[in-house]
DNA sequence: TTTCAACTTGTAATCATTACAATATAGAAA
DNA sequence: TTTCTATATTGTAATGATTACAAGTTGAAA
């Protein structure tokens, strides 16, 4: 786990404050992989008591903003977040809501040179994220039921 | 656009009923590319006066769950939906939350063959969908503000 | 140490979506 | 064509994630 100097530093480097609060999400967005955030406030407040939900949306907005985290989106109806702001695709299993991180350099310049040649018309192509939709050999995180 | 004839015989054939309210939802979802349910609510609500907003969200769902529409996710947090059921990606600007449809068979196969040579472990592949992220040279759709 | 803009907190909205129960209707059967 | 009923629609009331707001707290600059 990346060590509490170092996101310290990261959110001093956006020039915001180093507070208890933004370095425990930080911590927990890296231990919960994509969590959503009512997981993001259970993990945080095993930490920081008293901790109010507000405080953990608020602060997930303003690292997204500062683009040190990321939101993702998944067919499921809630926001999750991403602690690698950093380009990278997702594997992605809709039954299990499992989404794990996918880095492939070699697919990225093969998409970059597909799209180099062919250009649509009328639109700049900024960024390429691929949503690999499929199912896990053995699943781990299972859809949360409703009243669960 | 498509005859009624035709989209009452797509929903028969999924063993659903024809009524007003499902033809009108189709064509509401043909005429207004990638819209929210809000758009089709407001847009059915022309053709079928006192149109209840549930209707049209029961509607969407059954439409979805039997594969004659899809929801597609964007940026924003409302869902939207899609009148094409066949495989084909997104173009999606950020800024103004435009989302045109991007068919490429070429890019397809492409892909298909990248990843038949290179599996990904413990992951079996169903579908590859990508969000081409950029900017439209021409913007239409403008981000809907809050009480505006 | 003092100072204060930036943060956090609790409570109360918001607002898209869903649950539910009563009413209406499509379309199969008679 | 009329009857019948499973299916669909409607209106109203939840739900639940997220946001707004105002009052109190604190990080860190000076
Ligand atoms: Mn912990
Ligand atoms: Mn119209
Ligand atoms: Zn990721
Ligand atoms: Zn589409």
């Amino acid at each position: 786990m990346k060590p509490v100097k170092e996101i310290a530093h990261t959110i001093s480097a956006s020039g915001l404050k180093i507070t208890p609060q933004r370095i425990a999400v930080i911590q927990a967005l890296e231990k919960l992989e994509h969590p959503r955030a009512e997981e993001i406030i259970r993990e945080v407040s095993e930490h920081i008591p008293g901790l109010s939900p507000t405080t953990v949306y608020n602060t997930l907005d303003v690292l997204v903003s500062k683009k040190i985290i990321r939101k993702v989106h998944t067919e499921a109806d809630v926001m999750r977040y991403d602690a690698i702001p950093d380009h990278h695709h997702h594997l992605y299993c809709m039954q299990s809501d499992r989404m794990d991180d996918y880095f492939d350099p070699e697919l990225d310049s093969l998409l970059e040179d597909y799209f180099r040649k062919k250009n649509i018309k009328g639109f700049k192509l900024k960024e390429i994220k691929l949503q690999l939709m499929g199912e896990f050999e053995n699943k781990e995180r299972t859809v949360i039921e409703k009243n669960a």
